[in-house]
DNA sequence: GTCTATACCCGGATAGAC
DNA sequence: GTCTATCCGGGTATAGAC
């Protein structure tokens, strides 16, 4: 038997063991989920994950990939959307909202995307590291052609530390110790006030030489 | 026997045990050190932690709580040395050098405690956010107050989200990932770089209420 | 009081029966 | 496809040697 279904609803279970996992991912983070977690909840046996996805990793990986993709691609048409002459400000929007904003009154699977975003960002594993640099780099190289229009006065390597500054912020302020250092603060008035900072930072001077007029 | 040396030089075990585990949560970060690992390193049997320290986490926290010890008081230092009216850009250094910079060509304790601390600041562990909150909370008040005269435009709030980002980002770019993203930049460079891009984001205008001019 | 051996539980992977 | 049994590595608790 390869489904379970009551009233037509449930799936097959690799699908099954896809949503399970994509459920207990953003609840939690991948830290604190186990196979038998994942198994459990999707109703099927501890070696299923092993004969269908390889690994429990293997799994992971496929529900962040989903999930980022289709981050990046709502951050990639947000950016589209924008007109040539669009402003940093506009810019910054586009970037963040989707990443962090999210938190917000947002659908469902719209919150489950950005918190297993915001886990990833700040995840040791190798693989997830290799995944999130292949699928951010074409929105992010994007963004930041368009934002160095706006900050001339900085080089690519200045600029793009800050772009990867702004990055590892906005992951690690998805954990629940900084997370919580915030606690308290509407969403919204949180992300209009993030956008506000990225800009300061963007356009702030570069470093000049230490110690020389 | 209580004690290994060869020339006088090793320790009883709990020293010895302390000793392993700095320099390989330096090394590795905590996630990927092993009980097993720590009292290899040390020569000692694997209930020897449990037996001095109660845990591994309990060993882990009193390493981690010594760097912080260390790190926080050299930030003070560098606060307290500071004049009354020192300018924004050197409290933002005073900040960011021991947290950050001493990847560059310091001694190699000052390099261990601020891989620790790094890691610290990335750790999920609800343990060693205690910690962190605990003991960095003195430090960066004071920091905050003299800040926050620099920034007189900024509300409480606004200035307290700015700061939890910053640290957010400090503590993110010492994961492999986002350091992966900054190798090749000279470190004293990098410095510099961060604490240009720090003074702008905490100058830059809060956010306006949105759609209203 | 110090240390060791050992056994236990958990979590992931996997071989082989069905 | 599914399940059981088993292995291995990791953290912990304890019994007993010295």
């Amino acid at each position: 038997m390869s489904s379970e279904c009551l009233n037509g609803v449930m799936q097959d279970t690799p699908s099954r063991l896809r949503e399970a996992a994509e459920r207990l991912l953003a609840e939690r983070g991948a830290a604190r989920v186990s196979l038998r977690d994942i198994t459990d909840a999707a109703g099927a046996n501890v070696a299923s994950v092993g004969y269908h996805f390889g690994s429990k990793d293997a799994l992971l990986d496929e529900v962040v990939r989903d999930s980022l993709t289709e981050v990046f691609e709502q951050q990639a048409a947000l950016l589209a959307q924008l007109p040539d002459d669009a402003g940093l400000e506009e810019l910054v929007r586009a970037w963040v909202l989707p990443t962090f904003a999210a938190h917000a009154g947002q659908d469902e699977a719209r919150r489950r995307r950005t918190r297993i975003l915001q886990d990833a960002l700040h995840q040791p594993s190798p693989a997830i590291s290799a995944l999130l640099a292949e699928m951010a780099a074409p929105v992010q190289l994007h963004l930041l052609d368009r934002i160095s229009r706006h900050v001339p006065h900085l080089s690519q390597e200045e600029l793009w530390l800050r772009h990867t500054a702004v990055l590892a912020a906005l992951g690690a302020l998805g954990s629940d110790f900084f997370a919580g250092m915030l606690a308290g603060t509407d969403p919204d008035r949180l992300a209009d006030q993030l956008v506000a900072w990225i800009v300061g930072g963007l356009t702030a001077d570069p470093a000049g030489p230490r110690h020389t007029p």
